[in-house]
DNA sequence: TACCAGGTCCTCG
DNA sequence: CGAGGACATGGT
């Protein structure tokens, strides 16, 4: 099967369309703080509006908690409480628990040390993980660790269906997509967020159709 | 009111 | 293994 799609020249057309994205969005400053926020982040917008995900990253903040020690010494109970607004909160309370254990244990809780192993050795013991599936992990690798690993989610899914390629396995997509693009980490970064850009715009205009009047 | 949002895990046949 | 369901809040 052939496939017609140009991802170089799809990638241009996004750009100019919806300009810089500038992801992953994270206010922390410094390596460590910013892996952080990242990661939570990550987790906690497991098939979840970021805007909820913003109030949750807020409690957190506001309580003073999101520093590794500080959230790593949080009771499950008080963790869910604050990350209540984005959604499934007992999962994801229990899911960033069992990461940050997973960091502090085999990385000292140190994000540097973590992603200075290979990406695909990590990739997997980020899957072991109870919580972290493949799409969570590769946003990992790709924002907090800055590895040109491309992220599959629904909106590249979509944004690919309608050229015919569609895949059953998550890592077909990921192929696909990496043998076609330069292997570098800030493109990807910066494709994937237009991609969501895209999405985002294409399902805000299904809910109210463009109006057909204009000015 | 119903449906959706930057998934993942578990169970059952 | 593949389909189906559970997990949960907030916005439109």
């Amino acid at each position: 099967m052939t496939h017609r799609i140009d991802l170089r020249r799809t990638y241009d057309r996004l750009y100019r369309q919806y300009g810089p994205q500038g992801w992953w969005p994270a206010t922390a400053c410094g390596y460590e703080a910013r892996c952080l926020e990242i990661c939570i982040g990550a987790i906690l917008t497991q098939h979840t509006n970021w805007a909820n995900v913003e109030k949750a990253l807020a409690n957190l903040r506001d309580a003073g908690v999101l520093t590794f020690p500080r959230l790593h010494a949080l009771p499950q109970r008080t963790l869910e409480r604050l990350i209540r607004p984005s959604g499934y909160y007992h999962q994801k309370a229990r899911t960033v628990r069992a990461f940050l254990a997973f960091v502090h244990s085999s990385y000292s809780a140190r994000f540097h040390r973590m992603f200075a192993q290979p990406s695909l050795a990590l990739r997997a013991e980020l899957l072991s993980v109870r919580g972290i599936g493949k799409e969570t992990a590769d946003s990992l690798l790709l924002y907090a660790g800055n590895k040109p690993i491309f992220v599959i989610d629904a909106y590249t899914k979509r944004l690919l269906a309608p050229h015919s390629i569609v895949f059953k396995e998550y890592d077909d997509y990921r192929t696909f997509i990496e043998r076609r693009l330069p292997r570098n980490a800030k493109y990807f970064q910066e494709y994937h967020a237009l991609i969501v850009a895209h999405g985002k715009n294409e399902s805000s205009q299904n809910r109210r159709p463009v109006s057909t009047r204009r000015r």
